[in-house]
DNA sequence: GCCGTTTTCGGCCCGACTGTTTTCAGTCG
């Protein structure tokens, strides 16, 4: 028997949550849960192992009682409240509670006081108009439930797009939007500002001299196929993609509050609105309140948002509570690598192989980026794939990189290039 | 359930929207 892994620790700790919510236990104390459950799987090491030597409450979110369930579930393989209330409900009624519009109380009404205990159950009383019969339920509920199971049988909810492909059209919109007369000051926020992996829609928010006029812009761009929501402070968009898009219309001077709003990430700012509880301020998309004056401060910048909290400014692909907000107070934020900061590329194929541009271009290309330096790794023919290079040829290609004359680039020949330890390289 | 340069008890992020209601609970981002 193996030491269950962080992410089954907390996949376990996840479930003990939902359990606790259908049994209608308080927020806080779910969230304690999901709080756990987070720290558990950012932790770098074993969390069972920490448990077992009493170690698991050094982990933020993690108490006494939360650590002695982690030693129960290492010693006996589960959690004894869990086993309890997984006999109280069947495993369709957290399935049903996922679903959008549906939610721990509503779900557990349904389960209570009509026996629906899965969401194939629910789907058929939705059909039946049955679901209206119970108080707080209308036909609107009926047709937002169905809709929701053929959504999630569709498997298109839940679809993200690849950062890569969100900021090409991302970047796209943002250009034709700041090319519309009426705006000011067009930019991105959402996952897709703070270069996500993986993004659901994109969020756009601008400054106009005329609001109307841009929302309306908006809707009519070429790249955008459908406009809905349309209103004064906004639309939501969809482009011929498919990826939607919120676009949100805002007062200049609270430019800064909104786009740090909607730049996120949901767990950066909740943590930083309760930081800020702490010091007497609440944050939110329009302004920070000051408790001791009354006062809502409105910011033009997020520099001033994070100010007002004693903090420097976070860059976007920071925030994501993984300590950011902490070191931002303590003045000790990271400098993040960026683009400006490589200096060569040390793999690239021509045309010699099954590149698509020449030694020459890709040197040209390489000096635009400010690169010091190329490697020219093609393949060679024991790779099975692209021409077949001889030896004779490998040792023609490697004179041709060496005598390729392009200014202000050091040419490399792959095959010659090693990596020291130091990083340095040896040719 | 966790946590504390406001607390070992009493808090725990903020606001909008929706459908169903006669003032709001539940849900969402």
């Amino acid at each position: 028997m193996h030491d269950p892994t962080n992410a089954e620790v907390a996949a376990a700790l996840d479930e003990l949550g939902d359990l606790y919510e259908l049994d209608g236990a308080i927020i806080h104390r779910v969230v304690a849960y999901r709080n756990a459950a987070k720290a558990v799987r950012d932790a770098g090491v074993s969390v069972v192992a920490m448990a077992r030597e009493g170690r698991a409450t050094e982990l933020p979110g993690i108490g006494p009682t939360i650590q002695d369930k982690l030693v129960a579930l290492a010693d006996e393989g589960t959690i004894p409240a869990a086993v309890k209330l997984r006999a109280k409900f069947p495993p369709g009624l957290i399935e049903m509670m996922r679903l959008p519009g549906l939610g721990p109380k509503r779900a557990r009404r349904l389960f209570d006081e009509l026996g629906i205990d899965s969401v194939d159950a629910l789907g058929a009383a939705a059909e039946e108009q049955r679901l209206r019969l119970l108080k707080g339920f209308g036909p609107k509920a009926e047709e937002g439930i169905l809709a929701a199971i053929q959504a999630a049988r569709r498997e298109d909810h839940g679809q993200r797009t690849v950062l890569d492909r969100a900021l090409a059209v991302g970047e796209a919109l943002v250009d034709a939007l700041r090319a519309e007369p009426s705006a000011v000051r067009v930019e991105l926020a959402g996952s897709v500002r703070r270069m996500s992996d993986t993004v659901k829609d994109l969020d756009v928010i601008a400054t106009a001299t005329d609001p109307q006029a841009l929302i309306q812009a908006a809707g009519s761009l070429e790249m955008i196929g459908s406009a809905s929501a349309v209103s004064h402070s906004g639309a939501r968009l969809r482009t011929h993609t498919g990826l939607q898009v919120d676009l949100r219309i805002v007062a200049p001077d609270q430019f800064g509050n909104l786009l740090q709003h909607l730049t996120g990430s949901k767990e950066h700012n909740m943590a930083l609105r309760d930081l800020a509880v702490r010091k007497g301020l609440h944050i939110s998309e329009y302004g920070v309140l000051d408790d001791a004056t009354g006062q809502t401060h409105r910011c033009a910048t997020e520099e001033e948002v994070y100010g007002l909290l004693g903090m420097s400014y976070i860059e976007p692909e920071l925030r994501e509570n993984r300590g950011e907000l902490e070191a931002a107070l303590a003045g000790t934020l990271p400098d993040l690598v960026g683009l400006t900061d490589l200096k060569g590329d040390l793999h690239c194929h021509s045309t010699a192989s099954d590149g698509t541009a020449s030694i020459e271009q890709m040197a040209a290309a390489a000096r635009t980026a400010g690169y010091e330096y190329l490697a020219i790794t093609d393949h060679s023919a024991t790779m099975g794939f692209g021409s077949d290079v001889s030896p004779e040829e490998l040792r023609r290609q490697i004179d041709a990189i060496r005598s390729s004359e392009v200014d202000g680039i050091r040419l490399l020949a792959g095959s010659e290039v090693n990596i020291l330890p130091d990083g340095s390289l040896d040719y």
